[in-house]
RNA sequence: CGGGGUGUAGCUCAGUAUGGUUAGAGUAUCUGGUUUGGGACCAGAGGGCCGAAGGUUCGAGUCCUUUCACCCCGACCA
């Protein structure tokens, strides 16, 4: 893409309403914009970074068995009705009534419509497992919706529901999509932990969340410096207020406590903050029970799924990578997220010399399917460096004056390095990187 | 959902205690010029139903009432 062309608003000005690194940079990169209370646009470098986490994810999914569906977003209330959850989950969903006055709710979760799509249609153990997931929008009416991307009304999230005649081969296919999410995070770049959850509102016995490290995360976890064992504080303290207590404390005050006990392993347990992107649930046959969804056994006995329910919060994913990966200057975009992963800077695009090598490089790295930026634009150095810096491109190779010696740079986002290299080789130099 | 706050130019904000010329600044945008290795400089221009609706008044951005929106703290939650 030709910066010329493109549409990517930046700004100098930090937004007001904007606290966190995410929402800020993410906002002032031309990456988002806000269209109400919990509501966000994606504008073309945000749909990219966002396309690039959900492909990731359904590729992994695809891996592992699972199948994509799309489900409807609009839902009859009657679903939730049934389930019992119109009551349970009240002002969290959004209501709305068509021109019959018919009622409808904006999905905030998916159990009883896939259990509604598998009823009937899946009947026999010999069909069982059954993976189904969708990539969708779901609304929830948050009481308080903030953080930017990190807590908005409407989000992004992948939803995967699995079918099973036992309970064993419904913890089989939970370790396997546990070890399904550490590959995707793992591929996305992100320093995670799985920590022991609480299983909350959506039920069930045994419960994982997934957590990105930050220091920003609102979820307060404890984990084992020797072994990968973890947990979110809700489930070892017992009462609320001791939760609410260390969730007050702040980050600082929290990375140097340790916690008295030691862990199982002996290794030494400490605080950390956390922001969930993955929680993976055990719901055995609540929703299937409740909804008489039932498969053959082997005798011919009606019996309900065993069925276990996994989310990843994928919009919520493009603002922790921000939250985990940014400077003063703004977003550090990991290989696998970033929107481009070369920016060609033409220092002066009156320099006839540095357009025509800028162009040429443009053109070749196209040609190796490298996901590149021209900056051909007529600002001037600084601007477009501070630019550069502020989207995050993992490389920027700088095109400018000393051309004149048959030298360009390559800056690297992350370190902030940036070194020479002779303008007949940064072609595969480049092809190196990345 | 309780408590607090804010709505004025694309964005960040002055102006509102005490009503009174033509509503300002910075930044962004456009024009011209200068400049070209870290958001540069000079000159000029465009840009506003002062969140909305009522009311008080000779006169309302400013006072009163209602309403909407957004933000912050808390409770709740992916």
């Amino acid at each position: 893409m030709r910066r010329s062309r493109a549409f990517i608003p930046t700004t100098k000005e930090v937004p007001s309403d904007a606290t966190l690194p995410s929402h800020q940079f993410l906002i002032r990169g031309g990456f988002i914009n806000q269209q109400g209370a919990g509501l966000y646009n994606f504008l073309p470098l945000g749909k990219i970074v966002l396309e690039k986490i959900r492909a990731i994810v359904k590729e992994e999914l695809d891996r592992a068995g699972c199948s994509e569906v799309q489900l409807s977003f609009v839902t009859p209330i009657g679903l939730w009705e049934r389930s019992g959850r119109s009551e349970a989950m009240g002002k969290e969903m959004l209501r709305i009534a068509d021109r019959h006055q018919n009622e409808f709710v904006l999905s905030p979760t998916n159990e009883e419509a896939m259990v509604e799509l598998v009823k009937n249609r899946v009947t026999s153990y010999k069909d069982l497992p059954l993976n189904l997931y969708q990539i969708n929008t779901k609304f929830r009416d948050e009481a308080r919706p903030r953080y930017g991307l990190l807590r908005g009304r409407e989000f992004l999230m992948k939803d995967g529901y699995s079918f099973h005649a036992s309970t064993e081969d419904m913890i089989r296919e939970f370790h396997l999509m546990e070890a399904t999410y550490k590959k995707i995070f793992t591929r996305l770049g992100l320093n995670f932990r799985v920590v022991a959850a609480d299983s909350g509102a959506i039920g069930g016995t045994g419960s994982k969340e997934f957590h990105v490290l930050a220091d920003s995360g609102e979820d307060t976890i404890v984990v084992c410096e020797a072994c990968d064992y973890g947990a979110n504080i809700e489930t070892i303290f017992q009462t609320k207020e001791e939760v609410d207590s260390l969730n007050a404390k702040s980050y600082e005050e929290l990375q140097t406590k340790r916690i008295d006990e030691k862990c199982a392993c002996g290794g030494k347990l400490s605080f950390k903050k956390g922001i969930e992107v993955g929680h993976i649930f055990q719901l055995g046959d609540k929703y299937s029970k409740a909804l008489e969804a039932n498969f053959n056994d082997e005798n011919g006995k009606p019996r309900p799924f065993e069925m276990a329910t996994f989310g990843i919060g994928v919009s919520r994913l493009v603002a922790s990578v921000i939250e985990q990966n940014h400077d003063e200057n703004g977003c550090i975009w990991t290989k696998a997220t970033a929107p481009y992963m070369v920016n060609i800077m033409i220092s002066n695009i009156k320099e006839e010399a540095q357009v025509t090598l800028g162009e040429a490089l443009y053109a070749a790295l196209q040609a190796e399917n490298v996901s590149v930026m021209l900056d051909d634009t007529k600002e001037r150095f600084g601007f477009k460096m501070k630019d550069a810096e502020l989207i995050g491109f993992p490389y920027t190779v700088i095109i400018g004056k000393e051309l004149a010696n048959g030298l360009v740079q390559i800056f690297d986002r992350r370190t902030k390095e940036n070194f020479a290299v002779g303008a007949h080789e940064i072609f595969e130099k480049i092809m190196e990187l990345v």
